[in-house]
RNA sequence: GCCCAGAUAGCUCAGUUGGUAGAGCAGGGGACUGAAAAUCCCCGUGUCGUUGGUUCAAUUCCGACUCUGGGCA
């Protein structure tokens, strides 16, 4: 974390990290899935003419809609949502797209004159936004990255993380022999650009970020939380999610869309093509639900600028916020 | 009622030619720079069904019992 222009709350008291209070103000809301943000950042948008920028991965994705618990139509209405149905589900997306997005759109917000509100469960997204990361240019290479991995299922890991040895001692020192995507995507970058991804790491977060950052992470009780997320995703069956995902055929996209990967497409798509009965698909979206929330809370717990909110009302969570925001624009 | 096979970690099972045991999954923790709802790493004490017997020593061998499958009546 290298961003000094992060404000924190400690005992309910705002703390600048430092004098870069020229910056302008945006709001985070993190949390695991189910956990009640969009209504949350809903209430939050309309008391302070907020609009909200999605922090999610899958929510970008056009006919995703149950699935990923995206704000329905109605919400949307109430106030304005950035970046949900941004692309078609058989087309790739990333980190450095997203950032890059995220940040022309908080910089339109801010002209209009309106509070930008980032709220979503992706960490690496929020993490990114927050570090003040600028991606360097390195784009991905599909037909590269086939061709190492295919290296890699030949040669085995060990060969591919020696070459990266030699190339990029820091990065392959800190990968694990199994951690094969990464490998990988170092090799990728070297061959690419012709610097290391260590290299490329230490550029990428040379500036600090141009905002100060209102942060907040909804933290339930685990219990709790698992309960809602089965809850939830009953809920999802009721309302068409086998549906949305035949309309969708998971199992039809390339390789490369992210979308594929999505919690509770990928069970959905296996029953559909006899793999697994339904109720063993849902008993598996539930069970991969409560452990990418798991994972989730692994990178907003290490995020010590996100103020963690217990409580699961997102009218008291909503109100805390507001608060605080008023506190931070005096 | 009789015969056979099981009974070991939350679940599915492996194993100990007698010296109290280990995998996968689940669960917990961590990592994460262009796939991230992905991917990767670390963490395994449990009356080895109950009860007698043999033995220096039994979860392991023998007997009885209980339960669960399967077969025969």
């Amino acid at each position: 974390m290298n961003n000094n222009a992060v404000y924190r709350l400690e005992n309910g008291l705002l703390h600048q990290e430092n004098a870069a209070d020229t910056k302008p103000l945006v709001i985070i809301l993190a949390g695991p899935t189910a956990s009640g943000k969009t209504a949350t950042a809903i209430a939050v948008a309309k008391a302070i003419d907020g609009e909200i920028i999605s922090a999610d991965s899958m929510q970008i994705y056009r006919g995703m809609d149950i699935g990923t618990a995206k704000a329905t139509e109605q919400e949307q209405q109430m106030v304005p949502h950035h970046l949900l149905d941004i692309k078609d589900p058989a087309e790739p997306f990333s980190v450095a797209a997203w950032l890059e997005s995220a940040i022309a759109t908080i910089n339109q917000i801010l002209t209009r004159g309106h509070v930008p509100i980032v709220c979503g469960g992706t960490g690496q997204y929020i993490s990114a936004l927050m570090d003040g990361l600028r991606f360097v240019p390195s784009p991905s290479d599909p037909a590269l990255r086939s061709r190492l991995i295919e290296r890699a299922e030949r040669d085995g890991n060990e060969t591919l993380l020696q070459e990266l040895r030699r190339l990029d001692p820091e990065t392959a020192d800190r990968l694990h022999v199994n951690d094969r995507k990464r490998i990988v995507r170092a090799l990728e970058v070297y061959q690419l650009t012709g610097h290391t991804q260590s290299e490329i790491n230490r550029q990428s977060k040379e500036t600090e970020s141009p905002y100060r950052f209102l942060g907040f992470c909804i933290w339930p009780d685990r219990a709790v939380l698992y309960d809602r997320i089965n809850q939830r995703v009953d809920f999802m069956m009721q309302n068409g999610l086998l549906d949305e995902v035949r309309r969708l055929d998971p199992g039809n996209l390339p390789l490369t869309a992210t979308g594929r990967q999505a919690i509770g497409y990928k069970e959905l798509a296996s029953y559909l093509s006899g793999l697994i009965t339904l109720d063993e698909a849902v008993d598996r979206i539930k069970q991969s639900s409560r452990q990418y929330a798991k994972r989730q809370m692994t990178w907003f717990r290490r995020m010590t600028a996100l103020e963690k909110l217990d409580g699961q009302d997102p009218a008291d969570l909503s109100r805390i916020i507001i608060d605080a925001y008023h506190r931070a624009i005096e």
